[in-house]
DNA sequence: GATGAGCCGTACCGTACGTTACGGTTCGGT
DNA sequence: ACCGAACCGTAACGTACGGTACGGCTCATC
C-alpha cells in the first residue's frame, strides 16, 4: 500500500490506490524492469539496489513485499489506459475499426514483456497464500477491457450492426478469437514474437471473424 | 530425472522420460495433490511427509527439486491421453461430434485443479531461471492437442467439409473459441466453475462457431 | 549556522527451505 | 542366520531472503 497502513504524516499522501510520488513511481518502474529481466527472483534487496533507495524506504512506503507488488500492478494498470472510443457515428466501418483497435491494443498488451512478467507474478501469487494480486490483475486486465468493449458492442447492436443476446458471451468470443493461444504460450515461455504488422493482421482477422459470427449483415469471412 | 544422472544400478531403470515405479508414481501423485492443496509452497519436506518417504529417497530418484517437478509434469501428461478419434466415415455430423469432444475434453482439462496448479508452477518456473518446465507443459498441453486435432481438421478439409489454407491458423481459432478467457481467469485465481453441462454447452457453441467460420457448408450460427 | 526530517547504504536477525548426512529398520538373496 | 541394498525418519548445514536497526548525508526551514 502506498503511504502504508498508518502514515504518521500526510506528506506524500493521497487516496489508497492513488498517485505515487515521482520518486515512488521510479521505484515501481524499477520493479517492473526487474520483473522482466530477472523473472521471479524479485528480491527487496534487488529492488532497493536497482532503484537506488534503501530497503527501509521501501518498507515505509509500501508496507511489505506484497504491498510493493500490489502498488506495482496498479501503477502499470494506471498507464494502460489507451483508447477512448467515445461514441461516434457508428456505421459498419467505424465499428469494425473500433474492434480492430481494441484487438490490436489487447494483443500488444498481452504480448508485452511487462504484461507477461506481471501476469507471471500474479499467477504465482494466486497459487499460494491469500494473495489478491491475481484479482487485481484480472480487474485491470481481462475485466477492464471487457467493461470498455461491451458498450461498443451494445452500441453496435443498437445500431443494428450486431446481433447477440448475451453481451458477456459475445465479448468472450471476441476475446478468444483475438487472444487465441498467445497469452498462455507466452506465459509458459514460448518464444512467440508478435510484430506490429503481425498484430495488425491478426487483429483484423479476428475482427472479421467476430463480425461473421455476430454481425447482422453478411461479412467477408477471413479464411486465412 | 527419474533414475537420476547416473544410476549405479539398473534396478528401477528405464528410459529417461519413462515409466516411474509404482512407488515413484505414488510420490508424484503426492506432489500433484500438494500442488492443488497448498499451492506454491511445494517444499521437499512436505512432499516427503505426504508421500511417506525420506527426502534422501526423493533426491536419489529425482536428482533435485526441478527433477521432481519435471517428472511430475510428465507423469501427469502421460495420463491425459484421452480420445483417439481414429478416422471414421467423417461426414458433417461426425466431424462436428469430434470437434465437440475435443472442445469438451480440452475445457475439462484446463479447468481441472490439477491442470491449474501444474500450469501455475510451470509459469512460475518459466519466469525465473533456465527452467524448461514451461516448454514441457506446452509440449504436452497446447501443442499436443494441436497435433491431435490438426489431422481431424485436414481430414475434414479433404472430405470437403472444411475450408482453410493454414491448418495451424484454423486450429488456433478453434483453440481461442473454445478456451476464450477460461484459462487465464482460472490461473489468476478467479472463482470460475465449469460444470459438466456447462462444458458440454460451451463446447457445442464453440464448435458451431468454428464451423460457421471454417465450414464449407452453411452452419447455423449459435448466437448465444 | 543550527535543527530536524527524510532517505541512502549497510549490517544484522530470524526463518524457511533445498540439500546432505546418518542411524535404524525392512527385506530379498544366499 | 547373515549380508547388503534400499529406504524411512530426522537432524544438521548453508544460503537466500523478508524485515529491522542504525549511522551518516542532504537539504529545507528558521
Amino acid at each position: 500500500m502506498v503511504t502504508a497502513t498508518r502514515s504518521p504524516s500526510p506528506e506524500t499522501a493521497s487516496a489508497d490506490p492513488a498517485e505515487p510520488t515521482a520518486r515512488q513511481a521510479a521505484v515501481l518502474d524499477a520493479v517492473l524492469a526487474l520483473m522482466q529481466e530477472k523473472g521471479g527472483q524479485l528480491t527487496m534487496t534487488a529492488v532497493a539496489r536497482r532503484a537506488s533507495c534503501s530497503k527501509e524506504t521501501l518498507y515505509k512506503w509500501f508496507g511489505d513485499r506484497d504491498g510493493l507488488l500490489t502498488a506495482t500492478v496498479q501503477w502499470q494498470a494506471s498507464r494502460v489506459r489507451a483508447g477512448r472510443y467515445d461514441r461516434q457515428k457508428l456505421d459498419g466501418s467505424s465499428l469494425r475499426d473500433s474492434l480492430k483497435d481494441f484487438a490490436a491494443t489487447w494483443l500488444s498488451v498481452i504480448s508485452s514483456p511487462t504484461s507477461i512478467a506481471l501476469n507471471r507474478v500474479a499467477i504465482t501469487d494466486a497459487g499460494s497464500r491469500e494473495g489478491n494480486l491475481g484479482q487485481i490483475v484480472l480487474e485491470n486486465g481481462r475485466f477492464a477491457i471487457g467493461a470498455r468493449l461491451k458498450p461498443v458492442l451494445e452500441e453496435g447492436r443498437a445500431a443494428g450492426l450486431l446481433a447477440f443476446d448475451d453481451t458477456e458471451a459475445a465479448f468472450r468470443s471476441f476475446f478468444g478469437l483475438v487472444g487465441r493461444d498467445v497469452q498462455i504460450r507466452l506465459l509458459l515461455g514460448d518464444a512467440l514474437t508478435l510484430g506490429k504488422a503481425e498484430i495488425a493482421r491478426d487483429a483484423a482477422i479476428a475482427t472479421d471473424q467476430f463480425l461473421t459470427l455476430y454481425g447482422r449483415t453478411a461479412q467477408k469471412p477471413a479464411a486465412a
